[in-house]
DNA sequence: GTTTTAAATAGAAACGATTTTCATTTAGAT
DNA sequence: ATCTAAATGAAAATCGTTTCTATTTAAAAC
């Protein structure tokens, strides 16, 4: 698996640091989105210094270039999320326990034709994110009831 | 029109003050979306001392109401826009003027069908925007070349 | 293996949008 | 006209994020 990372870094034409491993080791472990903050915590417990701004940037690269996304939240505050799928698609996020997984649907089409053919506009982007209660937390709730 | 902002602000059992309707004027006259700081910049052309955290106050509970929208921005920054629209809709946003426009189209649907089917968790909302350039911006393109 | 150099990093400081605090003013009820 | 809770302005605080700079390190060149 770290040569997954290995390669990935590489073909970026990012050095490869035991700390980007790292980072990309724990996220890409994470079910759930993260802070810059919270990733440190975790980085804490394998390298006695790591400074905060390594790890905003290090996100921010990966981010850029893909490899993570950054979760639209209603604090505007910045989390992160590995996601695995490489194809176009969107989030379903737990508000509960912060889950993230995989949403199919798109829209992107009649988005679109709509933007173009209603609007007379051009689409360059557009984001779609689903927010709820996963399977875990629904079972949660009722069984603590 | 004052008299509409004036019984939005009674049935909200918020005061009637005079910034609060300058507020709602000056927003529901634009066609694009505005943050806090630019807001102030207007009604200063009003009142000679207008504090920010009135704007943010008045903003933020005039967004809690639904009397306006919050505008999801990539910068994460905090941006308003009255929509004289009701219904639950999304928009189109214009990456180029910050002009709004509605969209009919949402998939709440499938999404949920998607979610509570697929993920067998429970939607509790979403969020869709679309970004990319208006009629107007794109007409602006093509002359300047 | 050694040298070189550009990228990566830590720590401290700065930044800046947003929020809080608190004293004063004001809308609207009595 | 009086009263009271809400609204406001000014100043200060907050805090997530970014910048700065000296130091370290990966990896290319030798
Ligand atoms: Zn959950
Ligand atoms: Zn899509
Ligand atoms: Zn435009
Ligand atoms: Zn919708």
């Amino acid at each position: 698996m770290e040569h997954d990372f290995y390669r990935i870094l590489k073909g970026l034409k990012l050095k490869v640091t035991p700390k980007r491993i790292a980072i990309m080791e724990i996220m890409a472990a994470e079910k759930t989105y993260m802070s810059p903050d919270e990733l440190r915590s975790k980085l804490k417990q394998r390298f006695k210094n790591i400074g905060l701004p390594t790890v905003y940037r290090n996100l921010e690269e990966l981010a850029k270039e893909g490899v993570i996304i950054k979760i639209i939240h209603p604090d505007r505050k910045l989390y992160y999320f590995y996601c695995h799928r490489k194809e176009h698609h969107h989030h379903f996020v737990c508000v509960s326990c912060r889950r993230v997984e995989d949403i199919t649907f798109c829209g992107m089409e009649e988005i679109k034709k709509e933007v173009e053919d209603g609007l007379k506009g051009h689409m360059v982007s557009h984001m779609l994110q689903v927010y709820g209660f996963c399977k875990n937390c629904l079972i949660k709730q009722v069984v603590s009831q």
